[in-house]
DNA sequence: TTCAATATTCTTGTATACAAGAGATTTGAC
DNA sequence: GTCAAATCTCTTGTATACAAGAATATTGAA
């Protein structure tokens, strides 16, 4: 076993963009420069377009022929679109996890939650969001479906930068560990539609949230580049 | 506009490939030969290998460090769970669809079903097919979603060979035709509900049904390759 | 000065060359 | 005859070379 765990520098290559994207490092009609790139990397432009190849195909950039690859942040009503995708996934998640989750599962939810709640009580916005991803993926893989797990999970990956600027606004941080806690009461009591229901709440943008996200999204998505 | 239609040939490769694995040219576990590959396609092999980099990060096959690339049905257990996702999302298509489905789409979506139908009554199996896969990309678009339907479609795609397989059992073309004027109908009626139930229903793996795609399974999946 | 046509440069797309690991084959020992 | 070790071949992974289309700069005319 522990086949493909590639020394291929493609894979190195496309984890490490992936990163700059999902952190927000690229700004929005961005063009990747290959030899630039390649050049950073200490790479040729070989294993580098491979990796656009497989960055484009999960939708992080966008392939123009002969023109390059591109940073093309969705526009407000993509994002939008996204998020209800992404609410109705975690939904679905939540609704078989309410069946399927093992006392293991429970236990590491528990934690995450936990864990969540002690880094806001410090302050600590960075240990924040990578426990609330954890929580996340956590509950991808309760619901014992492992392709869902995986959608979902790629998913949430491609939102990682939008989700980030909308925790920001403030007020939002208690409502998100209070609906924490709900999920897992619904999961302990084993009840699917509440979990479904929570979740979707949780995720989605709605009222208020909707007002947060368009405000934030301004800040950061229509600074274009050259 | 009109850009990025691209005369790349990485990209007519990747189609055609796209095209073999999902009209099931390739058997489980069969590693595609890259030289003989390019030189069916009188290509170099740089081009061939994004087209693995793009058909991978879609799922439609597996990247093996220094092995190369190979066909990789999913078990059956996978297959199901695909199918539960896929039912989902077309259960979210069609809800959505029930609000925002507009007359024109309305027109398409009806014709469609006319087609299928004609089509069965002929015998003209290509053809159901052809129509049925209209019908369902109508709907994902009538979701006003694009995100969403765009997501379904390649979802769709990726079952293709299983839901040709799993079509082929006899006696289910008529009840998938009642299925499709139920979703028709309700979609008249703008009942998201009953929209989302339908279509669930429709493409979900249950009970005879789940016995039908096992049998099935068995003919195609398992006939590993060298 | 401004616009358009042309020339030039730059970047992408593809092919080829080369390096290195995986798999197959042969050889040798028991 | 069977198993294991070493060799050899074949395939992948990466780098480089080359071709062709975009983007840019330049030149000329109005």
């Amino acid at each position: 076993m522990m086949r493909s765990m590639g020394t291929r520098i493609a894979d190195t290559i496309r984890e490490r963009i992936e990163q700059m994207i999902v952190t927000g490092e690229f700004a929005d009609g961005e063009r990747l420069d290959e030899v630039k790139l390649a050049e950073q990397f200490g790479v040729s432009r070989t294993p580098l377009r491979e990796a656009f190849q497989s960055l484009a195909a999960s939708g992080l950039l966008t392939l123009e022929a002969r023109r390059g690859a591109f940073i093309r942040h969705p526009d407000f009503v993509e994002l939008v679109e996204m998020f209800e995708v992404m609410a109705e996934l975690e939904a679905m998640c939540g609704f078989r996890a309410a069946r399927r989750v093992n006392e293991q599962q429970m236990r590491d939810i528990g934690r995450t939650i936990e864990a969540c709640e002690a880094a806001i009580a410090r302050g600590d916005s960075d240990e924040y969001y990578r426990e609330n991803e954890t929580f996340h993926h956590l509950l991808y893989e309760a619901s014992g479906n492992s392709f869902l797990a995986r959608e979902a999970a790629r998913l949430h990956k491609r939102l990682k930068p939008y989700r980030r600027m909308q925790l920001r606004v403030n007020g939002r941080m208690p409502q998100s560990m209070r609906e924490h806690r709900a999920v897992y009461a619904a999961l302990e009591k084993s009840d699917p539609k509440a979990a479904a229901a929570t979740l979707r709440q949780h995720v989605a943008i709605q009222g208020e949230r909707f007002n947060d996200l368009m405000a934030s999204y301004r800040q950061i998505a229509p600074r274009k580049a050259g």
